[in-house]
DNA sequence: CAGTGGTCTAGACCACTGC
DNA sequence: CAGTGGTCTAGACCACTGT
């Protein structure tokens, strides 16, 4: 009988820690197609029998490429090639007035674009004091609403976002509602007269804390993005903070830089 | 004596997994400043013997901060909770063309504005036939230039880049040497006639390979940045296609996003 | 039920660091 | 040299999965 392990081993006197030499060979073996993605790892105890090392050996190979984002343990049943998730391509025009004037929020508008069925669930909306860090972008002391929830595709939850509105803008209009409207919260924004001019995101990225790491349903070794978008209206004023982390496998994220 | 251990204990009866404890009290410590940057962790015996648990036990805990960035273990020192590297801002208009006429390429300039020292090495050249991802980003198949370097901040290695030029615009011209000269690759590219009219960025992040975090000196933990940015002239041809690698924790992407 | 991964113990020897 | 983390062994019991 065949098998991925099939003329591999390791050299005891090598430089390499014995569970690295593991490691490399079960990386080569996903990168090179033997296993494909979905394909079950040789069990632990096969692969103790293979190379003949204790099981903190090959646990210590597998925490690596777990750690790599390569594999995922599940528990009773094996060790797994990471499948990956269907990708979103987020343009930079999407949150452009021309795709909001159908009354669609950006995140519903793209998803069926994509073919996915979206859902947003845990919403809340509140109103409290702005963080020094909100006060700073938000260039605005003093109380905001705030407005979280997440995102999901098919089912599988992708991205939190929180919003933060100066409450004199918000407070007893649509936008301290739960849901907000058609078009969302911008649309919402520029009916009040702040017609919005420009927006600025920062990208960052991370690994997800735990907290972050459930909510979002993520694996082990795949780090979040963090965007924070400030949205202007036509004074120059800061309208609108959204604080978004997304799982980075899920998402690649396009710009327009000018040339000149 | 007073210790950041003071007063922490497990309850072996909980649900959760002992090491899974230990490292929440740690990373609590971490988090809330009882333990702060630089900060050396107690040694894995003090952990052994506070907790009374076996030392894969603490091992467990300490590995799951190590990958989730927190801290950094140095052989025969100590396990030391992570200094934040220095953040560069990268502004979306960096390649807009008024910042190249003085004569520099983006990274010297930023890196001058930013008060650091900057640097280039392990720089290539070669021509060779295009991969299929880059032929259908440069939108053209056969030879190209690939110029791949590497820049460094005060010493510290931050970012990788290859960039790929179709070999009919570069062969035989500064693009294909070493040193493209004053103002970079985009000043050469426009002396030749290929006005830069746009520029594209795709984003994503991920764990770094191997031999990225070699290149790179990157700590456990921290993911990386690719930017692929594409350089299109005013017919619309892709003139230059750059790959970026960078370690996510040293940067902030910032980004205009048009409104209408 | 057998097989899988999750957690934990109690050692061992090694390589690196700093005094 | 003593103290540190890096690697490895050889077990143990548990929880979860599928038959």
């Amino acid at each position: 009988m065949s098998s991925v392990l099939d003329g591999l081993a390791v050299d005891p006197g090598s430089d390499r820690a014995v569970f690295r030499q593991i490691a490399d060979q079960l990386r080569a073996a996903i990168q090179n197609g033997r296993l494909s993605e979905g394909d079950r790892l040789p069990s632990e105890a096969q692969l103790i029998d293979h190379y003949g090392v204790a099981r903190m050996t090959i646990r210590n190979a597998l925490q690596l490429l777990e750690g790599e984002g390569l594999t995922r343990a599940e528990h009773g049943r094996g060790v797994y090639v990471r499948r990956k998730p269907p990708v979103r391509r987020i343009a930079s025009d999407r949150f452009a007035r021309r795709h909001r004037k159908e009354g669609k929020a950006a995140f519903l508008a793209e998803s069926e674009q994509a073919g996915a069925i979206p859902d947003v669930d845990l919403i809340k909306v509140n109103e409290m004091t702005a963080s020094p860090e909100m006060s700073e972008r938000l260039n605005h002391v003093g109380p905001v609403i705030v407005r979280s929830r997440r995102y999901s595709l098919d089912g599988i939850p992708v991205e939190t976002a929180t919003s933060y509105i100066p409450a004199d803008i918000g407070r007893g209009t649509p936008i301290a509602d739960p849901n907000p409207g058609p078009g969302g919260i911008y649309a919402r924004l520029e009916e009040l007269g702040h017609t919005l001019e420009r927006f600025t995101e920062e990208v960052t990225a991370r690994m997800p804390t735990e907290a972050e790491a459930r909510l979002l349903a993520m694996a082990p070794g795949v780090p979040v993005f963090r965007l924070v978008r400030a949205a202007f209206d036509m004074e120059g004023r800061a309208v609108e903070v959204c604080d978004t982390i997304m799982s980075a496998d899920a998402y690649v994220l396009n710009y327009e830089l000018p040339a000149h």
